[in-house]
DNA sequence: CCTCATTCCTGCGGGC
DNA sequence: TGCCCGCAGGAATGAG
């Protein structure tokens, strides 16, 4: 389930492979993984054909990587979304969706997606910062990252706390695991108001957001099986420090209480019932 | 503008 | 053994 951390560990393994290196031919193998490209799939092909990246930048969960043309290819990894640096000689996966050949002919970029939610492509003069991810709010690791003005805003939302950290227009980068990690470090659940919360709450809770999706990124980021790899197919291993997230019944390592799963917006939510009281009037969400 | 439900997709695992 | 169904869930979309 790539968020921030996943996608910055794939960031930085794509920098160090793609960075510099020229695009000889792109095979689109899958119409619905550039259905994000208007101008249809040979356009795509064509557009990245002789193109160089210069660089690989993130925001949120979004990836995008300038061009010498000016130009972007953007991508996300939605569910189930990989890249990865393969030499030619292996063989196709079972859901390639895109392959890029360089013209040094060293290792292929190939963008594997088994449930299609994720996919790439081309912004035009999108390589400072792509429009398709302009909508994005900054994500708390981004050095112009304003505490106190997500402060404010989270305070403003009238919706539970946790559908607040998961909209991305908000504060990007969170998804379900590392909302529900970050809130039980708080010890918030995740249907308190957020219009309810004090500054000095709000400012606790980013911190703990922050922290988390920076020990995550130390680990590698989180894995529960080989859906979610880095570019070299190797699994992070922070689902280890996972203290609600999946664990259903297991004591919560605070205190001891079982923790409980309830149902979220058609998904689950994790929480320890003793830590993260649940306020009387639910709010949505 | 804001909030929220729906929809997209495929593999896995539980239940019968 | 095999079928059905629920579940995993990010984000675009449209309704209200």
């Amino acid at each position: 389930m790539p968020e921030l951390p996943e996608v910055e560990t794939v960031r930085r393994g794509l920098s160090s492979w793609v960075t510099g290196r020229r695009i000889a031919t792109v095979d689109v193998l899958h119409p619905r993984a550039v259905r994000r490209h208007p101008a249809g799939e040979a356009d795509f092909a064509a557009v990245l054909a002789g193109r160089t990246v210069l660089d690989v930048l993130r925001r949120g969960k979004y990836l995008w990587l300038p061009l010498d043309s000016g130009d972007a290819l953007v991508g996300h990894l939605g569910m189930s979304g990989q890249l990865l640096v393969q030499p030619e000689t292996a063989a196709d996966e079972t859901h390639l969706r895109v392959r890029f050949r360089f013209t040094d002919e060293g290792p292929q970029l190939r963008f594997v997606d088994q449930r299609t939610f994720g996919g790439l492509a081309v912004s035009p003069g999108g390589a400072a910062l792509p429009g398709e991810i302009s909508h994005i709010a900054l994500d708390p690791l981004d050095p112009s990252f304003v505490d106190e003005a997500f402060v404010a805003a989270l305070r403003r939302r009238r919706t539970g706390v946790k559908r607040a950290l998961l909209d991305q227009t908000l504060v990007s980068g969170v998804g379900n695991i590392y909302a529900d990690e970050a809130l039980w470090r708080a010890g918030l659940h995740g249907t308190r108001p957020a219009d309810a919360l004090t500054r000095p709450a709000a400012r606790r809770l980013l911190g703990h957001v922050r922290q988390v999706l920076v020990e995550a990124i130390g680990s590698g980021g989180t894995s529960f099986d080989a859906l979610y790899v880095n570019v070299n197919g190797e699994s992070g291993y922070f689902d280890r420090s996972l203290n609600v997230y999946g664990r259903e019944g297991e004591p919560c390592p605070r205190c001891g209480a079982p923790i409980r799963r309830e149902p979220f917006m058609n998904r689950s939510s994790y929480s320890c019932p003793r830590c993260q009281v649940r306020p009387r009037a639910t709010t949505p969400g």
